[in-house]
DNA sequence: TTTATATATGTATAAATGCTCATATGTAGG
DNA sequence: CCTACATATGAGCATTTATACATATATAAA
């Protein structure tokens, strides 16, 4: 290549680990059965059977994403009776939801 | 299930049309390529060599990473000569990736 | 202790995705 | 017109990923 611009600078891209985990980050949230958990749980603390319920798939693919997002630390959990409760971690998780609802809005679609 | 929480209502989510609008949209972040071009050009507009060169990549995996770009109309591009130059379409991208960035950086990793 | 309910987990499968390789298209220069 | 360079595209392949099904675990109640 000869260079097609004049300029011969490039940016620094951030560091590749930051990189790499940005992107674990927004792979949370690109899928709809997650992301419909996530929003469930904006606003109340829920038992996995009314996340089954939001969710619309079986109870046992609930859990394999709930366990996903608990590893990846997004989410949180206590134990009472026979039901388990999850809720959000972390409340900067609700802005990078809403960032790009935003964005959807403003397309006007 | 008998009703695990005394609340019986369940969080109206967005419409399902538009949580998949979102989903798409995270999907584009969610992939380390995409991700590293859309990086390097949230200053300049560059070039498909130069890109090349920031992604780390195949010239022909960065083309079709590109294509995906401007389908989903996150990139818009103009031809000079041999060249073609590509550019973010949409000042609310940098927005979102920066929310990303962010929190990445307040949790101190 | 037996049974029912809530949740978790292992495994297999199907679909989506991103890459490479080969090749096509387009443009400029000789 | 022929060649070289920049970019795009098609096909095939390998990996990842999300799901369902079956089953395990845990807790409560009878």
């Amino acid at each position: 290549m000869e260079n097609c611009s004049g300029i011969n600078f490039i940016n620094k891209l951030p560091e590749r680990e930051m990189i790499l985990n940005a992107v674990e980050m927004y792979k949370i949230f690109a899928d709809e059965t997650r992301l419909r958990i996530l929003l469930a749980l904006l606003e109340n603390e829920l038992c996995v059977s009314k996340i089954v319920e939001v969710a619309g798939i079986s109870q046992s693919a609930v859990s394999h994403q709930l366990r996903i997002l608990k590893q990846m630390n997004i989410v949180k959990y206590r134990k009472q009776g026979k039901n388990v409760f999850y809720s959000l971690k972390d409340e900067h998780i609700e802005k990078i939801i809403g960032m790009v609802f935003e964005h959807l809005k403003e397309k006007g679609e």
